[in-house]
DNA sequence: CTGAAAGCGCTTACAG
DNA sequence: CTGAAAGCGCTTACAG
């Protein structure tokens, strides 16, 4: 039904061959270009990729697995990563998990059998520990979420640096009883724990944090437990987007002004953290930087496959707002 | 460097034949069925889907084309989709527009050289025009946007119905003077301007609206202009959630109060929405629904090619919150 | 149920 | 620069 390399070929009166040639790279003469260019219009010919790929052996495609398609992390991420691909002229698989290691495991697969270029990934916990001795046939780059250490290309931020910027900050606002709530299914929030205890440590102060699942409702939770366990906290840092908007919903709930009853402040400068009252403090990412640097450590490990590993730490930026501002200067 | 499905066959002591039909359909023993499995394992062979492909002419993918895959309401969509691709063991290609018809474009050729079993697609206004007169070779459903009339399997929201809702309700609080931003770039965007300049008819009102590019900074100029245009609106209502989000920064930046001073009404009940003081009354959209629907009717259409045009219209779900409140009261 | 053979639509050495 | 031929890795009539 639809043309093939053959049609197009009669119509211009060259051989398959030229037709390829004229389409693609390969030495060809202007004129029969123009010949091989005629046909193809007359003929709507649209060339067959899965043909392409498997005499190529180059599928041109990048797989991008994210572990929330929801979360605009990931979403700013895509945009800078499908954005260098295209200039690069590859195509990109976006492959949402919703943080289940069952569904990475299975996209893992689908993207050998896809004989992807490359691979962009995202690991849950689960899977990262999965990675240590299950190597991937693909080249890939991890971002946000650490693997087996010395054994990818990462991308990642400096989150024990950036938790400890929030607690300095904290500490710094006068505030002494810090609690915080990390998601557990990522190594990120993993590193965001370690960072806040390693700074609580520093302080001289006592840690008081859970895991959690990093979801609105697991935080409000979360929040509930760390209340039942002790005094209550002066203020709450939480490991990403979703904990914070569970954590500002249930602080609400529970009747506490922010921040002169508790302050809060996690990750992600997302739109809403500074349109709600009194403003979200939080840790901004650079979104589009981890995009990008992912590609890049993409291209040079496939330019140079026995290259040494690279891991490279960005840092996020602290956006101040009112709900970590000073006690003494809020009126009571 | 892989396993081919030979090195399988030679693993097992069968032919190439044995392995596809164990791996696949087709009938085979047991025995061999194991002894196949086995060398599969073995072998650590992975099916290359692009010879699958291109031999069985079936690409068992779904391509999805949105507009913004930032937007809320479109990651809903996509989830559902993935999800029911999922269960009919389809696979899905996500593509990306960020509203550019130059991409869209691109895309759609794109799909076509993939080969995919069916589309889902939700057009720009320059795309859903181009389809009146080129129609695309591909089984295709239209989503939130319709296009040439008749011509394309769709789902949409009951747009004009939806403006005419907020508008009814704008009218019982208490206001006459409400004025509309409206998307430009999408069919939407117009039918729901449609909807907004009906319903105030219907009440005897005069229309105030204009057309912007759907981001957050276009509404905030939106506002500026109907502001400068007359006497200020006492009720402003937008056609998507970008827009609402720049209106509100925009009235807070104006030192407005809402309601008090302007009601402000829109579209997709996102979070953030209800966080935002004092809440923000939108039209809730039926995410899941529109997406398990839209391939539903694929699915349909693929058993059926020469079945009639099917559109379906679904309702959105009025959710009442602060920022309409009634002046009355509503303390001074 | 099983195997040998053909062929999906391309690209790419190999000759000329 | 151009063409004839081979072959990428599968699946599927066709025999048996």
């Amino acid at each position: 039904m639809t043309a093939s390399i053959k049609d197009v070929a009669r119509a211009a009166g060259v051989s398959p061959a030229t037709v390829s040639r004229a389409l693609g790279k390969g030495p060809i003469s202007e004129a029969l270009r123009a010949q091989v260019l005629d046909a193809v219009r007359a003929t709507g010919y649209r060339p067959n990729l899965a043909a392409r790929r498997l005499r190529s052996q180059d599928s041109g495609t990048i797989g991008l697995i994210l572990a929330d398609i929801g979360n605009p992390f990931f979403t700013g991420v895509a945009k800078a990563v499908e954005e260098a691909a295209y200039q690069a002229g590859l195509r990109v698989i976006l492959c949402n998990t919703d943080e289940e290691p069952a569904r990475e495991a299975i996209y893992l697969r689908l993207m050998q059998e896809e004989r992807v270029t490359g691979l962009i990934l995202a690991p849950t916990r689960t899977t990262a520990e999965r990675l240590a001795t299950q190597p991937l046939e693909v080249p890939t780059v991890l971002i946000d979420r650490a693997g087996p250490p010395g054994r990818f290309d990462s991308v990642l931020l400096d989150n024990e640096a950036a938790s400890a910027a929030l607690v300095d900050h904290l500490v710094a606002q006068g505030h002494r009883r810090i609690a915080g709530l990390f998601g557990q299914t990522s190594g990120t929030g993993i590193e965001r724990a370690a960072g806040y205890r390693a700074a609580m440590a520093r302080h001289g102060l006592p840690a008081h944090d859970r895991f959690v699942l990093p979801q609105a409702e697991a935080a409000a939770a979360g929040f509930a437990a760390l209340l039942a366990e002790g005094p209550a906290p002066e203020a709450i840092m939480v490991s990403n987007s979703l904990l914070l908007m569970g954590l500002l919903r249930a602080v609400r709930a529970a009747g506490l002004r922010i921040p002169q009853d508790i302050a809060i402040a996690g990750f992600d400068n997302e739109p809403w953290t500074g349109l709600v009252e009194p403003g979200l403090t939080v840790i901004e990412q650079p979104l589009a930087e981890i995009g990008r640097m992912a590609m890049a450590l993409l291209f040079e490990r496939l330019r140079a496959p026995a290259a040494p590993v690279r891991k490279v730490m960005l840092s996020g930026r602290c956006v101040l707002r009112g709900s970590t501002a000073a006690r003494a200067l809020v009126p009571a």
